[in-house]
DNA sequence: ACTTCAATCAATAGATTACTTGATTGTAAA
DNA sequence: TTTACAATCAAGTAATCTATTGATTGAAGT
């Protein structure tokens, strides 16, 4: 048992990867991502039981990616700091190079979905400087609250439907939700599309945004 | 087993991650981050046997973090891409931010070696620009011959006090090897100061040096 | 053909991980 | 105190992962 100092501290690397090596975890640090929230909240959104989704978090936790904080009977995880993010971003990009799984899983569900270019960051900054879009959040509105792109307007996807009103018809609409894998955005632009109206979507999502040090917006 | 596309994304997400979740593996990469090698020689470093070396090869190739050719009776492995490396830079950094274990450890075991400041890459190509310094390279040989930096002299530690007439003793020595974690630059650097020589080193190896697109050099 | 040797494959035992169930802890309110 | 509820803990089973062993494949050389 006795090992190195490298050996020790790549076994301590190993344990923070071993964190990130399951869909579950993935999921709630993307979660967590669009903010704090409570083990039950957390359990409910990943479709996990309650004392499954709170291992989880604690796994998340004893490897540094995760913090949490007690409120009264609730205790609330967060992210640990914006590296994490990073981290998630640098996982996803290596993790698309090379596997051609992952591509052959988008083609295959987000089809032609894809087929409008999606808006990085920088081109959405100068097109809301020249007031020429209207930035549209699908997420949920609580998620919305905790955290958004300064001027976005909130409308969950379930009631785009019935709200259309609420947007300009003659200023193209960028949409974006959770983060790069978040169908939310593709199913707004393709509603919008099929109303006649321009819509394209933001390349990553919110957590994304925070990241990048761009300014974020709170409500409540 | 039903997934849905987001799940199926972050389950080969999560693959990738999981290849990097061990100790073992993380440090066949930092090998394969100096260059091309053979399963025997990589075996033989990393300290394990040969089917094992060569198990745990083939899961970083599924996972698409290296890759392999077959030359004659041997089976070369090498990085998949220059993203890999940055990969583990991310891992690196945020292990190293959270995991107050890793700084435990460190202290313990480099102790006061860590006190000269390192190094970074670009006062290294200033000084290099300048003439001021001499690089040296103390890894083994036939890693210096598969690529180091430019003008670099290579000296392998062990040989470093038969050879000590072969440095200019005015210039200052900055030293570098394999990687952040590698003990023969610290220790070359202390060896040079116990001789009263300037010395420091690189705050990390060749392969971040490669990574981040700056000047490579090879022999034979 | 036969031998040699690098590397992989196959099978196994032991360790670790995931998820469930039911009990326990900690806080707030009745 | 008692009750209620969020979250954790504990225990057990099924599944997965690691490392060893010995057999097998593939490319050279005799």
């Amino acid at each position: 048992m006795s090992m190195g100092p490298k050996q020790a501290i790549l076994a301590e690397f190993a344990g923070v990867a071993r964190a990130l090596g399951h869909a579950h975890r993935l999921e709630l640090l993307e979660h967590l991502g669009q903010g704090e929230r409570g083990v039950d909240a957390l359990a409910a959104r990943v479709g996990l039981s309650l004392a499954n989704a709170s291992q989880h978090l604690q796994q998340l936790r004893r490897a540094g990616l995760v913090a949490n904080r007690r409120d009264g009977k609730f205790i609330y995880y967060r992210l640990a700091d914006d590296g994490v993010t990073d981290l998630l971003t640098a996982l996803r990009r290596q993790s698309e190079r090379n596997l051609a799984e992952v591509d052959r899983i988008r083609r295959g569900y987000f089809a032609d979905r894809d087929s409008f270019e999606p808006v990085s960051r920088e081109d959405l900054l100068e097109r809301v400087a020249s007031g020429l879009v209207t930035v549209l959040d699908v997420r949920p509105q609580d998620e919305f609250g905790q955290g958004h792109l300064p001027g976005a307007v909130n409308i969950p996807l379930g009631e785009l439907q019935d709200r259309l009103a609420e947007l300009d018809p003659d200023s193209e609409v960028i949409a974006y939700c959770r983060g790069a894998y978040c169908v939310f955005a593709f199913e707004a632009v393709a509603a919008l599309r099929a109303q006649g109206r321009p819509a394209r979507r933001l390349v990553d999502g919110f957590p994304e945004w925070k990241a990048a040090g761009l300014p974020v917006a709170t409500s409540f």
